[in-house]
DNA sequence: CATATGATGGACT
DNA sequence: GTCCATCATATGG
């Protein structure tokens, strides 16, 4: 029996590198009124400080990247076109970074999950939920087996869609599932 | 399969 | 007015 457990503060309290690769293969939980939407999250990226230039952060604080500079596990949302974009809070207050979520494996409902703005599309997820901590929201909340072994590779690539990346891979995505959104590097 | 392009709308300055 | 961490469609090999 896989006993499912609720992550810890500590599980954000790392690098959003570290926090992006160990997202992968957690169960995220969707509490909709009476409905539970439960899928693998199978595509995540890692965003940095002021010092990277994709990162909200690097554009100083304002109303939506203020909750950079919140508790690790703050609930980050904002739009991109008429998107929703669902992100975690990592670190700590001091050094503002976050992990983007960008496609999930649904596992007891039928919607299409193959992307950051339709994964959020599918889960009714929008600015309701920003600012909230995932580690004690009753809307949404993440679930991992403990001390189960890896049954997948982590394969990574440059981040998708950036107008100015860093020199180093910062996406990361389980090898071969059919629902990461962008096999092909 | 790959790459290219147009539509899209909310939030900020 | 400008920016954007997107998506769906169309085209070519």
């Amino acid at each position: 029996m896989v006993v499912q457990t609720c992550l810890k503060k500590k599980f954000f309290e790392r690098s959003p590198e570290e926090v992006a690769k160990d997202l992968l293969g957690k169960i995220l939980v969707r509490k909709v009124e009476d409905v539970y939407m439960k899928a693998r999250i199978v595509e995540t990226e890692a965003y940095f400080g002021p010092e990277d230039p994709a990162s909200r952060a690097s554009k100083g604080r304002n109303k939506i990247s203020e909750k950079m500079w919140a508790e690790p596990g703050t609930i980050l949302v904002y739009n991109v076109h008429k998107y929703q974009m669902l992100n975690f809070v990592t670190q700590s207050k001091e050094e503002p970074s976050a992990v983007l979520i960008r496609a999930l494996e649904s596992l007891n409902f039928d919607a299409r999950t193959k992307g950051p703005g339709l994964l959020t599309d599918a889960l009714g997820i929008d600015k309701e939920i920003h600012g909230q901590n995932v580690l004690s929201s009753n809307e949404i909340w993440i679930e991992g087996p403990e001390g189960e072994e890896e049954i997948y590779e982590i394969e990574d690539s440059f981040r998708v869609g950036v107008t100015e990346d860093l020199n180093e891979r910062y996406r990361f995505f389980i090898k071969g599932n059919r629902f990461v959104s962008r096999p092909k590097v």
